[in-house]
DNA sequence: CGTTTAATTGAAAGCAGTCAAACTATGTGG
DNA sequence: CCACATAGTTTGACTGCTTTCAATTAAACG
């Protein structure tokens, strides 16, 4: 195997395309150093792709996986009546079709929110990777499983709650994961979606949508700069979304600074 | 390693708790003789248990996992007004907390639709089994993701299709699943759950769910005989739910014979 | 600056929910 | 075997949250 490199442990995350992703992997527990090492070293093609392009369309027998080093994208499918629904938003750091790697063809499409830059990693060297190494292995079973966390509670979200407590959903699950990739500012975020991609991932109109915003707004919870979210009342926002972090199985702190 | 055991090729799928999970395991490519063997001789205790009875509940820290060799179950979470919706059905030969496997808190409850019969297996042995065997392993993580993909469906099912569409979406989803089981006879099948239980996987009312019902029988698309649903008209049923089965990753043919 | 995309607001319509009651099946105990 | 209790299904009338339709304003872009 090879040596631990002292390198690797401090590294700038913003150096290599899968500093973020690795970090994810290793939510769950620290990979031994030839593990980290591995996934460093996988081969990959590094693109820069503007906001709009796809990373995969539903239908695709993909050859690689592509992991998003910057940018944001989502997961949506198209109904036969032509309505979009959202399923999954991805954030820097993401691995985004690890389903690809399993499965032949993939049953939904994956497209940027802004403009990216994504490694893509050829199918088979991941599989390799996932098979040789099993703590690389577990720790990729396990971020699936948070996703899939994610994915339910997503069914929660769009089939019991009523639109404000939805949208107060979204934005609460949004601060919680931008946090752990350290993307959270003065108390908000920079939201990379228009209010009918929101009305899309959250199962309303974006005319609801903005209503529903502007309520919370005159309601004192949040206060918006264009797409700039802050948190004027994280407390009170948590409570009309109905939102409890477990389903995201980070560590359990408040992060929202209210002073800011 | 064990030696491959031609008694294993074509046994009873009822002789064994584990027999339609490894079949469900298999499905994206036979695991080696010895593979097999090893997850027959998972450790686990064999439990009888009645319609209701919780397997897992939100905010445990189970310490074994479950396969279902017989009944149904369904993951649910309750909203802080007391709602609740159900995210996935179990059916017979599925493995019930793969999530706690890696994660440390459950996120969602998991109740028993009928009596069953479950095989607990500590968390461990199933740890090692995926990290030793990995063949195991990526038929582990493939089943995960068939489920993440049922999953986003029930997302857009939810979020993006009226109550008409999401009960023939359901009802055609169940039809599939269970055939991949072998349990539609006569171009039906039983369906294990009250209209209450099909309003809380839809995101609907219990009221509506029949009013729904009704208008699909009315129509032609299916008949009714107590729990038991009939497809008079597989491939209408299909265009309302606006059902394509290429998110259920399973082989491509027409199951339901409506001659019978 | 014109052009395009996104956000905002108002008025009206509709799908599904709520409330309430009746009906059916099933099971229990006397 | 029947009276009663319980759980689930069915139906009707009414309400309401969101959608739909339409128009206006604001922001982004070349």
């Amino acid at each position: 195997m090879l040596p631990p490199q002292s390198v690797l442990e401090h590294m700038n995350p913003f150096e290599h395309p899968f500093a973020q992703w690795l970090e994810q992997l290793e939510h769950f527990g620290r990979l031994p150093a030839a593990d980290r090492q591995a996934v460093l070293d996988l081969p990959h093609r590094l693109r820069r792709l503007d906001a709009g392009a796809y990373l995969v369309r539903e239908g695709d027998i993909p050859r690689h996986c592509a992991v998003l080093a910057k940018g944001y994208a989502f997961r949506q499918k198209l109904t036969g009546s032509g309505a979009r629904q959202i399923m999954a938003v991805c954030i820097p750091g993401d691995a985004v079709d690890l389903q690809n790697m399993f499965l032949d063809v993939s049953d939904h499409s994956v497209q940027l929110l802004t403009q990216a830059s994504v490694a893509d990693i050829p199918r088979e060297a991941l599989q390799q990777l996932v098979r040789n190494r099993p703590a690389v292995g577990t720790a990729v079973i396990a971020v699936t499983l948070v996703e899939s966390s994610i994915l339910r509670e997503w069914v929660v979200n769009v089939g019991r709650r009523d639109s404000r407590a939805r949208i107060a959903h979204i934005l609460c699950e949004f601060a919680v994961r931008l946090e752990t990739r350290g993307m959270i500012h003065d108390g908000g975020f920079e939201l990379p979606m228009t209010q009918e991609q929101l009305a899309d991932a959250t199962g309303l109109t974006s005319v609801h949508v903005n209503r529903v915003l502007k309520s919370l707004e005159v309601d004192g919870l949040i206060s918006r700069r264009r797409r700039y979210i802050h948190f004027d009342n994280w407390r009170a926002l948590q409570d009309v979304g109905d939102f409890s972090r477990r389903y995201l199985h980070v560590e359990d702190h408040d992060i929202i600074d209210e002073a800011s």
